[in-house]
DNA sequence: GTGAATGCAAATGGTTTGCAACGTA
DNA sequence: TACGTTGCAAACCATTTGCATTCAC
């Protein structure tokens, strides 16, 4: 994990809880809200507080190691290792698919050449219906 | 203001906090969050409550007379009425500036092309950076 | 040993809810 | 009058913060 390096050589000390936290979001696949990381720290290290998680996090963020975008009420995480690419939840089921960088790169650009806007689009989560749930409407 | 109309044919009552708030979205051009509209409503009715602010943007969105969309740390309230477009912030001034739905419209349509997605951008909030801001960095 | 990191508990703040009082139709 | 709407106060709840304790280096 890259991470981990990203972090000694930032002179930020190596937990126990902070390995953990970056396996968290470096292992599983999907992004993952607060929540989810706080319960996958906890089954395997019992009494990591939740304030240690958030500050983890943000600490990864700034670490440019973590990704953190809005989704629904909360934020979602997720590793930036992989490159960049988007999300596609869908409302109704939950599904959730990644798509490619590309998809919103012609926008950005198009945002930069008329009205001079530097936009950041990575990580976006894009809500919608997705093709099984379009179709049982 | 449309929504009058359609809140009467909904059987819903028509009030005077209600005319205000509607008045707010209609009247103001950018799109405005809670606290803002709260202020606006309570600076032309003193006593006016939080709560019907929230209850009555609420009534307005399943009307469908107002869209709203995440910014920031809540949500951010926009009328329904002169079509759809995005809006562009810049997250160091400010600043915002309307866009136009085109720009994403291409988006909207590899996503479902490609993945099935169907998904639903209007008004969406985008943050960057402003040509000004760009600048100064 | 020392400063950074953690756990705990309490605060935060935008939004939501329960309920009694009020006002529109 | 009847039922929807409002004001008030309290609840919510994810996230943040203050502080004493603990731990990585």
């Amino acid at each position: 994990m890259s991470c981990v390096f990203t972090l000694k050589q930032k002179g930020l000390k190596l937990t126990p809880q902070r390995r953990l936290i970056a396996e968290a979001i470096h292992d599983i696949p999907t992004h993952l809200s607060a929540e989810e990381i706080i319960i996958y720290v906890q089954d395997k290290m019992p009494g990591v507080n939740k304030s240690t998680v958030y500050r983890t996090l943000e600490l990864l963020e700034e670490a440019g190691c973590v990704y953190r975008s809005r989704m629904g009420d909360g934020f979602v995480y997720h590793h930036a290792e992989e490159g960049h690419h988007h999300h596609l939840v869908c409302r109704k089921c939950g599904e959730t698919v990644d798509c490619d960088e590309d998809l919103l790169a012609s926008a950005e650009q198009a945002i930069a050449d008329q009205y001079g806007f530097h936009v950041d689009l990575k990580h976006v989560v894009i809500r919608g219906l997705c093709q099984d749930c379009t179709r049982e409407t």
